[in-house]
DNA sequence: GTCTAACCGAGACGGTACGTCCAGTCTTGTT
DNA sequence: AACAAGACTGGACGTACCGTCTCGGTTAGAC
């Protein structure tokens, strides 16, 4: 008798073809950059990509967790950016990563894919948790350490919460981006980040 | 030549039917609160008002201009509301106006049309500014004039820029309500408002 | 005075385009003698033929019925074939029929289309009802009438049943056309011919 | 079809697994049974067969024959029924024959998975000439074998051909199974017979 | 008694086609 | 001339299978 059948099963797990899934998140990245995320199909990733729908179909639940995925594939180089400069100024340092962020959000190479993510996030509470999770929490956390270290330093009032402090500097920035509300210039991230931190200062 | 039937005075233009442009409003605003904007159809918003397709395309360019002149259709409450609050208490006026915002957008009634809105507006630039004239530039202003009549109250530093402190104020409320990065409270608007008016304060 | 917009609807019935209906027609004719039925696809003939996949969809059920009405279109010609020839001879009249019956199942422009109409009878039952109506019960009557007057003039057994004597004579050679059990010959056709009238025949 | 390498003298050839060869088998007559031939999926057959896909690509080269030999190991009993009865009349033998063909062909149990088969005989002549090889033959010859005798018996003319006279009886039959023409009933089988039996008979 | 090659299950892969939905255009007949 | 209705071409959807291709894991003879 075989006595082999002790093994329930062979499981081993999928096995995801790594060059298919790098050819998927390049083409849709490439696509994001090309065409608004609404005219962005999957069945262009797929023949960009040189691969089956179904393989796409098989690993992501919908164009816009590829999206996702391909965005922050492409943006992987911000991983090691988990640091925010430190030259013991908060404003200066700050400064910088603002112009640096106002400059990416006004390249069109940034913007295109970028929008596109954020189309889907506004759209899709599942996938904004996500992207909060894998992209934006760590980002988030970086400047709030920063800001602690500005708190500690006493350049910030001490009772300010950081949070917030974090989201009154870039969250009117990223309004006026995603709604085009007005220019979004260096002179306005300047001035936001003046009046940010006016009102997070110590007080006498 | 045709002569220019459309002369002035009598000429009556196109003439709309106005039965058929309100029904076309209401069902996109019924479906724009049951289906995400991606699933929202122009065949559905005909269908659902009694209306044959063509009648939307002959006096609409895409489905986001039907969404756009719904939610402006819908809300219309809201244009004898363009003055805010006047206690003579800055921070008192602008809590309240944001308390309000803060439980319309939590209030499914009126998040879900707004956001199919929203994401019409970050995908397409065109609307964007269609959207900031018709609706945006309007509430911008009126929140801008009650902050000029603080300003000249002496309640706010006479160099702050106004168009920029309406923003500081609610530009992190409106990033938080689209990327869902955290719970739009009213403790988290008054936290905003505080920081903000703190920075906007005449100085010395 | 209105009068009579008690009507329901319109009512005008579905308006189908005899342009694009007969493409289809054509294209599925053609493609049946290019590919096997089971390669047929919808998507070629709609392609062929320059319509929306849709437009098959809207007016036919299958893709065998479309291939139903497509053979049935392209051998419209037998429709007036009706009369079968009567020279007073029934097996000289016979013969010509079967001969020309040979020779079209041997012709490839006949016997592949029609083989792929055969495919999708032997498979689908309310197809075969169908197939039986409109193309093959006029020529089985066609085929009666001729022996009845043969019956009549004493060629016949008077008592034969004319139903199942058209079925020995043609019976035979169709089941060894789609089945290919042997070459399908003038001599065969000959041969099964004289047995079936043999057997027909008055007798003495 | 094995594809059966005819390797040399001490080859061993492949190492066919027999339990999943007949698991094959049986899944493919039971799925025959259930679906109509063109829905019946190799994908279907492999899983209900807890088999590899592989393992039914690697023996047979389409679903075909895959049916082929199902619907033949399935139907095994007739191989020994290769001797068709023979009392000494005729009529009375090839009548208990016809009227079990008859049942038979009633049965949806052997109707279904044999109509699967004929679907795929008329399409694909290959599989055609396989299976008149190996089903069609043996049994063509069994009912010539008893053709033959009543032959020398001098029940039929001397001079008959039995391979048309075979068709004769048979062929009607079969086609009217095949495309439904009308009820496959005993008395439909009787006249067929009798008619077939007159027109072969000795005359004279 | 290992070695090793073929077979096995599983199932991912690039593809084709399915049958459906909708986009945006066009046509018909009604108001 | 605008309207309701809805057919039209065409693009994309998400699914089902095709036939091919690895994967590990058995499972024989061959060594």
């Amino acid at each position: 008798m075989p006595a082999q059948n002790s093994s329930p099963s062979h499981s081993q797990g999928p096995r995801r073809s790594p060059t298919s899934h790098q050819a998927i998140v390049s083409a849709a990245v490439e696509l994001a950059g090309e065409l608004p995320y609404s005219r962005l199909s999957i069945e262009a990733i797929a023949a960009r990509a040189g691969v089956g729908k179904q393989t796409i179909y098989r690993w992501w639940p919908s164009k816009a967790a590829v999206v996702l995925d391909a965005v922050l594939t492409w943006s992987q180089g911000d991983d090691g950016d988990l640091q925010l400069p430190d030259t013991g100024d908060l404003e200066t340092d700050l400064r910088a990563v603002l112009h640096a962020t106002v400059d990416e959000l006004n390249d069109p190479h940034y913007d295109r894919p970028m929008r596109s993510l954020t189309v889907a996030i506004v759209e899709d509470a599942q996938l904004a948790a996500e992207y909060g999770e894998r992209l934006e929490r760590p980002l988030h956390q970086a400047k709030k350490a920063r800001l602690h270290r500005a708190q500690l330093a006493g350049e910030l009032d001490p009772e300010a919460d950081l949070d917030v402090a974090v989201e009154m500097i870039f969250g009117p920035i990223m309004n006026r981006w995603m709604t085009r509300s007005g220019p979004l210039t260096h002179a306005y991230a300047d001035a936001v980040l003046a009046t940010a931190l006016a009102g997070l200062r110590r007080r006498g």
